[in-house]
DNA sequence: TAAAAAATGCAACATTTGTTTTATATGATA
DNA sequence: TATCATATAAAACAAATGTTGCATTTTTTA
């Protein structure tokens, strides 16, 4: 929002001072401003994973009389964006090489969405269901992707440990990637993200891991992918895009669609995996809770 | 409003048939169609100048089960409006336990897409534009990432090295993390990604590096994340999603904006740079068009 | 470590909400 | 006009809302 927003502002500056539950608050009221007139206070407070009164007395706190101040704040910050949405548009008045820049990253940032709304074909879901079926069998997921990819199979890796101990990560220094793979059988499954230019070390691997039995699930970007022909199942994604690099977002999104579906699974599992993972973190002092911020 | 409103058409098709009073209140709601999503249904009948009952029946004469029927729906175009479809599936009811895979595949990435696409908005472009300017004077960009964010800087830094050298990726084992930074000074600048939980290391690393006098530029969640107050720019993603885990989609298509971004400011040197690397690797026998045959 | 203070969860509270019921008014038909 | 069906107003109702006080936990201070 470029409009003056005193609220919001003072929220954020008053940020700082705040008990947890009431940034907890806070911040979901900021990142969800028209929620805040459109449910109740209940629900909001419900959505934002705290107690009702910490609603209230957030509004205390910001020196409002009640929580309906909020809200009404809220409301009519609404019925204000009627026109303001070409107002806004307008008022962006920019250098000619910032316009450029601007409309570079319409278009790629446009580009990139239509790319993922378009995995949403029957296809390309069903194809996300059976390799979800398919991960969720094995006894063990390898992962691999290397160079561009690397950061989708760690990705993937990552979330995952966060479930459990299920997946390894091939990767490593001094040319040992497929070390991972030395105890690996037929009841494995290789997840191999590549995309054109496919790296060499990636396709040796995944005809390795098919030589020895296990199953091969692919993230790549072509029918005619060289993976296509070794997967048993092939994810396809697209990583066009109008600069002048592959993108990878949409296999990213493929990941963690696959993260999400694998979690789906059992519920009640995951979630205790992650409350697990949650304490783990927390005693080792892993995350920040007080923040050290010094500037407005 | 533009787009096609189905209940607004029945309220005026049926409009002819109702009493004077189901009438008055029906045109109210046309008329002042925000108005019923932002305030109570005794208020706005207060407003219609009828009596609260008439709103009850005028939902039943529409064939809905009641008045929140109405509400609800007005409530959906605004949050239609406000996002650009964005966060619609985000705040439908996740209780579903057993939700079919395709059904959660498609809502996920469908909530992927909008957020992405949300992030054209101009405030956002803006921000991209300054922050890829002064990652282009900077004569060194140290990029850091922990943990869930390690992709995407990982990416980012990738995707750079085929441009040239001025990266450094602020990793390694054995707790080197910040390494990189030894050597740094006022005319570098950090990248620094980071969401919510924030990692502890990474804060500290940006306090470090802004005490060294780099310029700080963040890719975070919230304009409450503690590196907005560290960072000279920050640009802001969500990272809600319709499944356990944060996503970082918006956040790796952040980053291959800037990548084109910093690219397109100087288009030449970045194709002359890409064939180097093209030919680096060629040399190196990196890339396959073909299923290897492997080596003993 | 113990004591004090702050933060938080919980449950009861008075209101307010949307709905339903009942009584009254309205207007058409014969 | 008398009769009836419909439309409206008023009041009663259960369900929900936002708030508050209190007990418990957590954090800070001495």
């Amino acid at each position: 929002m470029l409009q003056a927003d005193p609220l919001r502002e003072r929220i954020v500056s008053l940020f700082d001072g705040m008990s947890p539950q009431l940034r907890q608050a806070a911040r979901y009221i900021i990142e969800h401003p028209q929620e805040v007139a459109l449910v109740s206070m209940r629900e909001l407070a419900r959505n934002a994973g705290v107690q009702p009164s910490t609603m209230t007395r957030l509004a205390k706190f910001l020196g409002l009389a009640g929580y309906d101040d909020i809200r009404a704040h809220h409301a009519e910050a609404i019925r204000f964006r009627v026109d303001g949405f070409a107002a806004r548009a307008m008022q962006t008045e920019e250098s000619e090489e910032d316009m450029a820049a601007a409309q570079l990253s319409r278009r790629m940032l446009q580009g990139l969405a239509a790319q993922i709304a378009r995995l949403t074909e029957p296809a390309s879901l069903e194809r996300l269901a059976a390799a979800a079926d398919r991960l969720a069998q094995a006894r063990r997921i390898f992962v691999l992707g290397l160079r561009s990819c690397h950061s989708v199979a760690w990705h993937f890796h990552y979330v995952m440990t966060l479930l459990g101990e299920k997946t390894t990560h091939l990767d490593g220094p001094a040319d040992t990637v497929g070390d991972g793979l030395i105890r690996a059988g037929a009841e494995d499954v290789l997840l191999a993200i590549s995309i054109n230019p496919y790296a060499l070390h990636s396709l040796e691997l995944a005809q390795l891991a098919r030589e020895k039995g296990l199953g091969v699930i692919a993230i790549t970007d072509s029918e005619v992918s060289p993976l296509v022909g070794l997967a048993d199942i092939a994810i396809l994604c697209s990583t066009e895009s109008q600069s002048f690099f592959h993108t990878l977002a949409p296999a990213l999104a493929i990941s963690e669609v696959l993260c999400g579906l694998l979690a789906n699974k059992d519920r009640n599992a995951a979630l205790a995996a992650l409350q697990r993972a949650d304490r783990h973190l927390l005693s080792l002092n892993t995350y920040a809770t007080a923040i050290p911020r010094r500037r407005i």
